[in-house]
DNA sequence: GCGAACGTTCGAACCGGTTCGAAGCATAGC
DNA sequence: GCTATGCTTCGAACCGGTTCGAACGTTCGC
């Protein structure tokens, strides 16, 4: 492979008259500019990363700290990542994924070696074990996902509070006066993803304040498991006219549950889930929903990291917390609760 | 951050004698040695990687492309991803990961810049423009999906011609004489996707040879497109007993299909897919299939794209291409026909 | 007692870029 | 005619590792 040492003596001149030349930061007489270009041209050079990396220490590289959990649903999980993809690649960097099963061990020996120039960690829990590695790194770092303590990085995430107000006040303008709420499994709050409880409690707030009945259940994230909970629930609850769901197995099962049980949205049942719009799209779930939104997050997460890597006079302020308002997307599968007598 | 001459000077030695008692690859004296490790410890030394790069010329990172296609199912490539990642992890790589929605030119880039060791093309094509890039790179390439040319790269994928056969004769068996094939939509086919007319012809060709009716067509991949195609075709053909499905997005929407034409499996329809394991398990496919096995595809592609790394004589020698067998779970939505007069 | 052999350590060079200071040279100004 | 100025280019140093060859001191064998 060509190096600039090569390209320069091509275009006969000093290997940093040639650097200087291709990166145009001091200037050179037009004659040897294209001297050089052309060398360079002709010779297939492309600069050595790792060679650039040692004198500039820029890596332009985002390191991504993905975490594989064994109840994520893989369509978000794929969305956060193209999301952060997609960004990366306008704004000319390369994204480290690393997948980091074993605690924060893998996000330490990348920051430490240099590798990346900013961290983007997705999945973020409650007391996250990969937040105390990050402060005390030496690269900026975006969360997707919101922490107990938000210090020293950029925080973006869904308001999940105002998701849960949202539902609950939807359903109730609707005139509906007993309503249950499928969330995530117990396992996934206590692993961290306080998601569940803030829109939960959001949810129970809102419906006492409003004098709603509001039955809130942890749901299976697996097959067929939720669908028999499902059934349960609108057993154990007849008089329920409204499902909220935080949970997206139990928005995967719901249309078969729901045949069997002979009831159709908005008739009989009113429905509201919470889950990303590309998911929806996949599996045909005829809900209305709040959008997870995360391409967007990790859009979100990217841009801002980039900001303060490239110490933009907009980054250099405070950090920044911020929740995306959720946004209810009506596919007709809530109406006024059917009259009962 | 600590480099190696900071170890050296806190221990007393030179920065090649830090650097050999640390690597081991000359001998040091036992006190010199444990005199280097307790200052690395305790100045929290990690090697630089871009200097280490520059100087052996190693990266330690894979690079992985992947296309995120607008009708590629989420939850296989996401098993594809985490199965490069998994192995990658416990052979000590990192990974770069690149979507190129571009072409080839990020391929280019990261192969010339020295980015990567080694490079894993997802998602690969009948003619993937990514092959000549790949083949001209200094770097090896292991591929997960089979293009029409490989020379030059090792080849990952599972044999589609033989799950159409064991799939049409799973059926046979059972004595089923008019089948439905749904298969990817045409234009998956038209951007290289040959798996799909691989499975597709090898299923015609077993139907012929054994009398059975095949009617094949091509569908949706999109919601809900594909299932009002679904209830056409079994309007269409009244007489099929057995349904073959290489489309995630049909069998997704067929139980809901089902339920809307008070059609059961295996009693009225032998339904058998082709997706993964993983997929069948979030949603509850009630269906046989034929496992996609993206995770151990991904795994096989990174084991071999690391013994090529490292020279090791097993890989030394010519190019692999290795097409597993598929193998049918048996969920019990299969049976001989029903009885008809 | 002397040279050979060995184990240990050091210094220097190198990987391939970037960047700083200074030198060379032509032109302008006085 | 001589100095000041500006433009262009060069050489050297540096980033932080690894690795080669040589120097050093000890021990061994004869």
């Amino acid at each position: 492979m060509a190096t600039i040492g090569d390209v320069a003596r091509a275009a006969g001149v000093a290997r940093s008259t040639a650097s200087y030349a291709l990166s145009g930061r001091r200037s050179v007489s037009d004659e040897v500019r294209e001297r050089v270009r052309r060398a360079a041209r002709e010779l297939g050079y492309t600069p050595n990363a790792g060679a650039r990396t040692l004198a500039t220490s820029q890596t332009m590289v985002i390191a991504l700290l993905a975490r594989f959990l064994p109840d994520e649903f893989a369509p978000a999980m794929l969305q956060y990542i193209q999301g952060v993809s997609d960004s990366a690649l306008e704004a000319g960097y390369d994204i480290l994924l690393s997948s980091d099963p074993y605690g924060p061990a893998a996000l330490k020996r990348i920051t430490d070696s240099r590798m990346a120039d900013g961290v983007v960690l997705l999945n973020v829990a409650e007391q996250d074990d990969r937040l105390p590695v990050l402060r005390s790194a030496p690269q900026p770092g975006a969360l997707v996902g919101l922490p107990g303590d938000c210090t020293g990085v950029d925080v973006f995430d869904l308001d999940f509070e105002e998701a849960g107000r949202a539902m609950v006040e939807h359903l109730d303008a609707l005139g509906h006066r007993e309503l249950i709420l499928v969330s995530q499994p117990e396992h996934v709050i206590e692993r961290g993803g306080a998601y569940v409880w803030r829109l939960q409690n959001a949810a129970l707030e809102t419906a006492a304040a409003r004098g709603v009945t509001l039955h809130a259940a942890y749901g299976s994230s697996s097959q067929p498991d939720i669908g028999r909970e499902l059934h349960a629930l609108l057993e154990a609850h007849p008089g329920a006219t409204g499902l909220l769901l935080n949970n997206e197995a139990a928005a995967a099962a719901l249309p078969t549950v729901m045949h069997e049980r002979a009831l159709s949205a908005p008739a009989d049942l009113s429905v509201v889930g919470r889950y990303s719009d590309e998911f929806a799209r996949s599996f045909s779930l005829p809900f209305s929903s709040i959008d997870a939104a995360p391409h967007r997050l990790g859009r979100m997460a990217v841009r801002q990291l980039v900001r303060r890597i490239e110490h933009q006079p907009t980054a250099d302020g405070p950090h920044v917390v911020r929740l995306i308002t959720p946004e209810l997307l009506d596919r007709g599968s809530t109406a006024p609760p059917p009259d009962r007598q």
